[in-house]
DNA sequence: ACAGAAACTGACTACAAGTCAATATATAAA
DNA sequence: TTTATATATTGACTTGTAGTCAGTTTCTGT
């Protein structure tokens, strides 16, 4: 039996590995430009050995996008704990969106560009597996905000947020990370995007992307 | 005189009917799974033809991006001059947004694309037309939003819009536009691109980015 | 020590972007 | 009208890279 295990972690060991690996080719010289032959030289390993952890090129860039987003929600969770009260923790996650795009640009480029590649796109909307990791994702994150939004909305000292409508804002989020091309493919299919995935009338979804566009 | 400038009518009649040939093709099947035979094919030319009028596939995909963004302005063009004061003015903006990618979601997506690939960007960057083109078009735009801005700040009757300082307003979309990934590369290396690109300070501009995301 | 399983390799195949010498067509000159 | 020159077009070819797979090596249990 701890053979077993100790097999299982070498191969996700392994599998760190190359993402590593990939992860630095691909930073430098950009997804196009960089060679399956190039990653696998990085990674010390041979390409056939690659697609035995990996399907194809764009799985390997999806572990990225995978663990960029990792990133970003432990940034965004970081900024809204450290506010004492609701608006502070509103204002986390502003702070948190620019943290990331400062700290983090490439990683975040990688969330952005992972839903430009036809199979990853495909992998989280028919993959069983990937498809429940990113809801489940999807959903801590929603908490996250909505729990400020409710500390906010419930905060006597903070006059005008009291009187925001909790979905609305919550809404404003999601149309805004449609807006943001946040990981979504669908983004741009609105209509079906808002009944399929997110259970709305569109006319709510746009309601709360105007949100996001006020000043 | 009447010959070469029929020459160079056909010329131009001819690129755009295979950039309409290529739309088709690229909308219908994306980017990745569209190649330059199919294309051909479509617009009734061989493949050598094709490079003719264009350097590679992304010279082709910029054409079409440029032809979207055309698009994009009318839209916007359209719904700031329909509003009848400053604060409906602005609005058209939010409206103008939404309207483009309810309405033409593939040309939107088209934008949002291409900056993804390398030699787009390059070409952007270094090609002293497509430079100009692009900064003329920025620049329109940038002069429409700050028109209905100004108006809007000027508009007696938007009491909390009289006090917003119109640059930090305009910064908002710039910086906005950077966050949605507008048609910028170089949104990801923020501190470079500020200087270089808008002259401003990051600091001022992540002023203006958190800007967008107020609510 | 041996058999079978698991991990790994790299030469090979398939496919698509981009090239270019050859060909066809249009224009100008004689 | 004929010929010469320029311009437009073609498609077979070259090149580069993603992905495969038959063969080899290494590990594990008996």
């Amino acid at each position: 039996m701890g053979i077993a295990e100790r097999q299982e972690r070498e191969k996700a060991q392994k599998r760190e590995a190359i993402i590593n690996a990939a992860e630095k080719i691909f930073f430098a010289k950009g997804y196009e430009n960089t060679t399956m032959d190039e990653i696998a030289e990085e990674a010390e390993y041979s390409k056939g050995t690659i697609y035995l952890y990996f399907k194809n090129k764009e799985d390997l860039y999806l572990a990225i996008s995978a663990r960029s987003a990792e990133i970003f929600y432990e940034i965004l969770k970081e900024e809204i704990d450290k506010g004492k009260n609701g608006k502070e923790k509103l204002d986390g996650i502003k702070k948190a969106y620019l943290r990331a795009f400062l700290e983090h640009p490439n990683h975040m480029k990688a969330i952005l560009h992972a839903s430009r590649y036809p199979a990853i796109t495909d992998k989280m909307l028919n993959d069983e597996i990937t498809k429940l990791q990113f809801q489940e994702k999807q959903q801590k994150l929603q908490e996250l905000i909505l729990s400020a939004i409710t500390m906010a909305s419930e905060d006597k000292s903070s006059t005008e947020l009291a009187s925001i409508n909790k979905e609305d804002l919550l809404m404003t989020f999601l149309g805004g990370g449609i807006l943001l091309e946040g990981m979504y493919k669908h983004m741009f299919d609105i209509k079906d995007f808002c009944e399929k995935y997110y259970k709305i009338k569109p006319e709510d979804l746009i309601k709360a992307a105007y949100g996001l566009l006020k000043f």
